[in-house]
This record gives structure tokens, sequence and C-alpha cells, in this order.
DNA sequence: TTTTGAGTTGTTCGA
DNA sequence: GTCGAACAACTCAAA
């Protein structure tokens, strides 16, 4: 009996039929054997987190529906498992869409060569980025450090991204007879079942995002310049999960946004979707940015290990409401509004003066849009260690950052309930309340809410202090 | 070639 | 109460 022709279009971070171009070049050919492997043996420290993998298996259940279940899925080391496919069937040809960890390009390339060298046809296809990061160099063919010049000379005025490509109109595709069960990659928690109730307000895979952006375009888009740095607010888009599992190319986002927005809310969304290609680039063209200090100078930071600080922190049991609010946010969905981030992570690093990477570390872990790229170039931008990074002196007061964009509470109310009942005067500082004040509203901190971890007065000081320690430690 | 000015997201202090 | 200055050092590109 002769061997099924078939063509594999490996999925990977493109959980899409909509623009896709290594599915549509697969199609070319006939029949395909769509597939995923869960490889977290070639993956090093950064495989992939708890609750990525919570949000995966939906994003496997929709993508797998919409082939008709031919979707087949594979657990362990890619090579073994193409290699088997290999041997099971007649491949016309391996297509996919390009990762751009380091990890996996590490991995992709030494399996391209693989494959190659047996004479098997194989292409890969950018899927995920509007200018793939090779292309953008200065004008002496170094890459670029800081954004402005690399999105608005280096981009956005280099060449207009690639136009999103139709969802193919039929699709002829087989399954594996050794694939895995969903189960089987045992990507959900087993106990406690955390996850339940995390997805409540979210809708993994392809219809879900263009519902997604559908909501933020018609909602979320005018306003978004200032309403995006309001946590209470929905002008955030809330695409990151989706893009980062590739259930919508950026290409889709970014001409969908052209199409119905306009002014200074259009220019900062595509911005938005700029800092996402920079810190893909900065990933690409310094693979040691999840690890290493961009800015060498700060290997000799005096960071401070305080495992129950970090605990408090992990927890959002600081004692300060938008940082608590922030963390709990996260815990309980899985998702944190940006101007939150930006709170907790300047807390983290510039207050209780912990190494950014373990705040990289829990992020990773917790969030379920976590993306190595953004991840890593964002926490070293908080630092101050990073590219374009904010100056040593941005160190966010979180009592007025709460005052200003959450003015009346909302968002600090819904986390952190057990002061709800304290005025807006005291909500954002409780512990500088009267004591009537606390009684009133049935607190007691230290009790019912923990007093301050950290004297934002005195760390903001020393941070400044550990900073300049730096520049002394240069000279 | 050298100089110059600007650079995602801030805070504090003193006039 | 408002406002400007100060808080590094470095990158980038236009002048």
């Amino acid at each position: 009996m002769s061997k099924e022709k078939v063509s594999i279009v490996w999925f990977r971070q493109d959980l899409r039929l909509s623009d896709n171009p290594a599915l549509i070049a697969a199609l070319q050919n006939g029949t395909i054997l769509p597939i995923y492997i869960l490889d977290d043996e070639n993956a090093d420290e950064w495989k992939m987190g708890a609750a990525t993998r919570v949000w995966l298996h939906h994003s496997l259940i929709a993508l797998r529906k919409s082939l008709n279940g031919n979707l087949s899925l594979f657990h362990g080391n890619a090579e073994n498992v193409l290699s088997n496919l290999i041997e099971a069937y007649d491949i016309q040809g391996i297509y996919w869409n390009r990762c751009y960890e380091p990890w996996r390009i590490k991995r992709d390339s030494k399996i391209k060569t693989i494959l190659q060298d047996a004479n098997i046809t194989v292409e890969s296809f950018n899927a995920s980025l509007l200018w793939e990061p090779w292309t953008v160099k200065k004008a002496d063919g170094t890459p670029y450090r800081v954004f402005s010049p690399f999105y608005y000379k280096g981009c956005e005025t280099a060449a207009p991204p690639r136009e999103p490509m139709p969802k193919p109109e039929q699709i002829d595709a087989v399954r594996a007879t050794d694939s895995l069960n969903l189960n089987d990659l045992t990507l959900l928690p087993s106990t406690p079942r955390w996850d339940e109730g995390m997805m409540d307000n979210w809708r993994p895979g392809e219809v879900g995002a263009e519902e997604c952006l559908s909501k933020f375009l018609d909602n979320g888009l005018a306003g978004y310049k200032n309403g995006r740095n309001i946590p209470s607010k929905r002008n955030v888009s809330r695409l990151s999960p989706y893009l980062q599992t590739g259930e919508i190319s950026p290409n889709t986002v970014w001409y969908r946004a052209k199409e119905n927005g306009e002014g200074p809310d259009l220019k900062h969304f595509c911005s938005e979707l700029g800092w996402r290609e920079f810190s893909y680039y900065l990933l690409y063209h310094f693979p040691t940015l999840p690890e290493k200090n961009h800015q060498p100078k700060f290997d000799n930071f005096p960071w401070v290990k305080d495992d129950n600080a970090l605990d408090a922190w992990q927890r959002g049991e600081t004692g300060i409401p938008i940082v608590d609010a922030g963390m709990r946010e996260l815990w309980q969905t899985g998702y944190m509004h940006n101007r939150v981030r930006m709170i907790v992570a300047s807390f983290l690093i510039k207050n209780l003066l912990i190494h950014w990477r373990k705040g990289a570390e829990w992020f990773w872990d917790t969030l379920i849009d976590a993306d190595l790229a953004n991840n890593s170039a964002s926490w070293q931008w908080v630092a101050g260690s990073g590219a374009d990074a904010a100056p040593y002196f941005r160190i966010f007061n979180p009592v007025s950052q709460a005052q200003k964009f959450d003015p009346s509470g909302t968002y600090i109310r819904k986390y952190v309930p057990e002061i709800r009942d304290l005025p807006d005067k005291y909500l954002f500082a409780p512990w500088e309340a009267p004591a009537t004040i606390l009684a009133g509203a049935n607190i007691k901190l230290g009790n019912t809410y923990p007093k301050p971890i950290a004297d934002l007065k005195l760390s903001r000081a020393a941070a400044l202090e550990a900073f300049q320690s730096l520049k002394q430690s240069e000279a």
C-alpha cells in the first residue's frame, strides 16, 4: 500500500486560518496534514508558562474545530515528531510560519537543514511581524537601539506591511492516526483548577480574536490615546493574548485599524503595534535580552534579595492599593492593564529593589498573553537596563499614579474589596487615613489589609542612590 | 566631521 | 496652586 501524499502545515504561534501564508502555500500541493507540537524538550528555561498553557488549550480546541477536527497533536521533540511523520507519509513539503524566540530559531534552523539535506521541500514565512527584524537597520548597518527612529524611519516610512491574505475557501486536510488527544498534552492545571473562571471574559481562538478586534474598533479606538491609560475603561484592545498565539495577525490588526480610525488615536495605536515590533526586533538582534541586562553597567546594580517582599508582591499584599489591585487582577484573570503593569513593575524594581528578572519570571508564568519579546523588553525598559529605557529617575509614585489614572477608585475597589469603603481621599494610601476613618471602613491595618511593605519616600531615595552607585562603579 | 537636540508612559522641590 | 528645573548617560540623525 502506497503512502498517502500530504503537505505538513506545522502550526506554532499562528493558530489561525486567515492571513496564514504557510497554510496557503501548503494548500497549493493538495491535501494537508495540519499539526501542532508541544515541544518542551527544546525549550530552554522560558518554556511556556502555566497561564499561557491554559489559553493554548482552548486555542487548540478552536483551531481543531475550524479544521473540522483534522488537527494532529504531538508532545515532544519536534525533530523526532517530524521524522516519524516523514516515515509514515509521502511528504510533499513542510510549511511553517516563523517564530522568533532564540530557542525556537535555533531548533527551526536545525530542522530546516536536516529536511533540506533529506531533499524535502521546506518553506517558512512571516506571519507574525509587520517588518522582519533583519530588514530594518540603521544607515551604518547596525540595529537601532531607540524606538522612535526604529519605528518612524526604519519601519513606517520604509515599506508598508504586507496586506492580510484571505482565509482559504476550501481545506482538504487529514489527521494522523497517532495524534494525541488534547488532554494528553495536560495543558490545564490539575489541582487546584485555578483556570476555572479565568476564561470567563475571554474567547480564545480565531473567532474570538475577530470579535475582540471588532469590539475595540467600535468602542475603544476613538479616545484610545488618553483612555488607554485608565484601567477602569476599555479603551485598550486586549488583543495581546490573541497576538501571542497568532489567532490574529498584526497585519490584520494594522489594516483594520487604519480603516476604522483616524488622527492621534490611530497613530498612537499603530505605534503600540510598533512597540511590539521593537521588542521582537531587540530579541532577534540581542538574544540574551531575557536573561542579561541590555546595558552591561547594570550588572553591578545592588539588587535586594527579599523573598518575603517578593511573595507579598506576587500575592497582591503589599499594602499599596494600586499595586495590589494589579497583582490580583493578574492572578484572577491572567491579564493586567498595561498602565498597571508599569506601576507594579516600577514598584518591584524601584521601591523594593528586586531584580527585574523576578518580575519577568512571575509575569511569564501568570500572564495569558506571556510573550518573551514583549516581557523581556518591557521589564528591562522599566528597570532602565534596556534599550531606549526609562530614565533612572522615572520612578512611579504608586499613590499619585493611582490618583491620576484611577481617580474614582473603580479599579482598586474592584480588586481590593476589603478597602472599598474608604473615601476616595484615603483609598490610594490607607496608611495615611485617621483611625476613625479606618474604623468607619472596617479596616484594621496590618490585619484586614496590610501596612505598606515599603516607605515610598525612603525607598525612592534608596533607588536613586543605587542608580547613583552604578555611575561610580563605572568610573 | 562635528554639533546639537530630542528621546512612550515621572516626581519633587522651590520659586 | 502653578510652573520650571533638575534628576545621567547615551543613541540617533539632522543640521
